[in-house]
DNA sequence: GAACGAAGATAGTATTACTATCATTAGAGA
DNA sequence: TCTCTAATGATAGTAATACTATCTTCGTTC
């Protein structure tokens, strides 16, 4: 027996649901692949049919342009994320501990998960980092947000928040902190890699140091 | 007698100099109020060219293409932000008091400073904050930063992290936490007026807020 | 075997992102 | 004053992008 994840996705993200059919399911694996390999900028939905081996009319089906479908895989993504921290935190009781993990989590390259056929998560995390902030960084935010696509980012925002505030029910910002840690972990990452000198993790390029300027920034800030 | 305030671009931001005739700063003037108007996305050099009076191939003969128009007011921004950073802290001692004015006018909207005429900040401040990350999280990154295209960005950068080791000489991240700082000024603003649910600051949306947040961040990470 | 929905095939349109060419004009230098 | 040049204007054209529309086919279900 195989065990099967599946992430409940709010409808208005696509025009036909992709998990239901073979094409669906094409569509999100080469899509994160084209878009990953050439970036989002020059990703079409012509090139994606011609991938698949489908037609461009055919990708308009499931969806109503390419950035809903960049919208799609990053809600995806933290919702996948909202579950590992989850499944990760639930048997730590020291929130510091699961602050902890949290960070690891959010800063540290993930493995493909088997049980998401249609899914790479290694590719897709180099996705986020990348174009994820372009999901939001536009004219149509507050139409979009109106229609709860960021749902899955703001709740492990405030997922993480309240890991905060178990930590130091005291302190001012824990969302701020909480978005700020979700964002550096990416950025910071980007930054490594293609303008080290906005870092200090430039000679080896280590996630793990990301990870210790992170647990630094955030213990420091919450200390009681 | 008017004070004129030049900044020194990087030649290889554009073909010809649109400091140096009257259509070049059009285009920059309009060029920045069409951005700010419609998105970065929906920005064409056709209609900036509708805009001015002028044509499309006007404008290709000063910029190779939008993308280039967005790093070089990008670049113009973050060299204005740290000649204002020199100005406002050279008369300052105390480093903490340094860093403190630098978050200010890093987190703070700016008023158009009469000194540069065919530049008005205030809207460029906002560009920033939406599009500015745009700049980098392309796939030419590293093309582009090899003609040194982001280097008013990395100075400030640095300039930044230079002040936080002279708050604490034995920091260990003070270009990560300078690029955090940076980033997350302009991030938490957006967040705050668009996505109020990732912040702490939604209900009166005062920028102070922000200010008193990073301040919090950054003084407790480099506490000795 | 009728009915339906998904997918394939094909076509077409407006806009975008350029490139090319040629004429006009304003200013600089001889 | 003449001339040369560089900047601009005017116009045209092309390939690609971002869609929309329509019609057919195929497989399933009742």
């Amino acid at each position: 027996m195989e065990l099967q994840l599946q992430i409940k996705m709010n409808e208005k993200l696509f025009l036909r649901n992709p998990e239901q059919s073979e094409l669906g399911k094409k569509i999100i694996l080469h899509g994160i692949q084209l878009i990953n390999k050439n970036g989002f900028e020059a990703f079409t939905f012509k090139k994606l049919a011609q991938d698949i081996g489908t037609t461009e009319a055919g990708i308009y089906r499931y969806f109503e342009n390419k950035h809903r479908l960049l919208i799609y895989i990053s809600a995806w993504y933290w919702s996948w994320l909202e579950y590992r921290v989850a499944v990760h935190t639930n048997n730590i009781k020291d929130p510091v501990l699961k602050l902890k993990k949290v960070i690891k989590l959010l800063a540290t390259a993930v493995e493909d998960d088997n049980r998401t056929s249609y899914v790479d998560e290694s590719i897709l995390h180099q996705i986020i980092i990348t174009e994820g902030s372009k999901t939001y960084l536009t004219k149509k935010v507050s139409e979009d947000n109106k229609d709860h696509l960021f749902q899955p980012y703001k709740n492990l925002c405030a997922k993480i928040g309240s890991i905060i505030l178990e930590c130091n029910p005291k302190y001012k910002y824990p969302k701020s902190l909480s978005s700020t840690i979700i964002e550096m972990a990416h950025f910071q990452n980007f930054f490594m890699n293609y303008l080290p000198s906005l870092t200090d993790f430039g000679k080896n390029k280590d996630e793990r140091k990301i990870v210790l300027f992170l647990e630094n920034l955030v213990f420091s800030s919450i200390k009681k």
